[in-house]
DNA sequence: ACCCTAGATATAGGAATCCTATGTATAGGA
DNA sequence: TCCTATACATAGGATTCCTATATCTAGGGT
């Protein structure tokens, strides 16, 4: 699946939204996403987990391992407080892009 | 002045934009597009003739070299025909990628 | 005459972001 | 038994854009 540039920067703003609604463990956060966006955007798990690593280590989600009855551990995520914190300028911020995006070339989301 | 990651990826599109509507050279292409999103997209010089050189190595857009009556000679870029052909699918992406990020997060972009 | 600023183009090197490739492990169906 | 789906993990690399630096010209201030 040929996954375009331009989804780049916005993973962040995906995770932290998904986990803003419902804990999640790593495979489903990867599936909430691809199943909201229906299929517009792919983040692949080799990819996903890291940025997981990365936002937990900032103090923006919280992991915790549960066993699960069938196979392996799942890591659940939580956003934290800190995370909760930082989402909203990050939906001002894009917000700004789009407008500015929409000025230049009249795209818009609808 | 910091510039959000979140631009990466529109540099082509913004480029491509201002170009198909009139002939600029590099200097003013930088100055349309902080210009025209109020300053919320900005160039800088350095990355962006690096782009124009490989736009124009695609044959997306086309150069010529101007004397002009004060200063440096400018060099004039104009979008091409086959330039012309890339824009409309390439705003069909950024639409999908616009309601993608929408449905994501109830970012819109008015 | 001198420096500084604005205009204008150019290149080297690197940071950030995300992907491909690969590996591990478990459960269940064909 | 093998394959698929589920689930987590790491190494290495591609892409995109920036920082730093350089060159050149014209014009204004002192």
């Amino acid at each position: 699946m040929a996954i375009s540039k331009i989804k780049r920067g916005s993973a962040e703003l995906a995770i932290l939204s998904v986990l803003a609604e419902e804990r999640l463990y790593g495979y489903q956060v990867a599936h909430r996403i691809a199943e909201r966006t229906l299929g517009e955007l792919r983040f692949t798990l080799a990819s996903l987990y890291p940025m997981l690593y990365t936002l937990e280590r900032r103090g923006w989600i919280k992991g915790a391992w549960e066993n699960s009855t069938s196979g392996r551990k799942r890591r659940y995520y939580r956003l934290t407080a800190a995370g909760s914190k930082q989402l909203a300028p990050l939906r001002r911020e894009w917000e700004g892009f789009f407008r500015a995006i929409a000025r230049l070339t009249g795209v818009a989301h609808a």
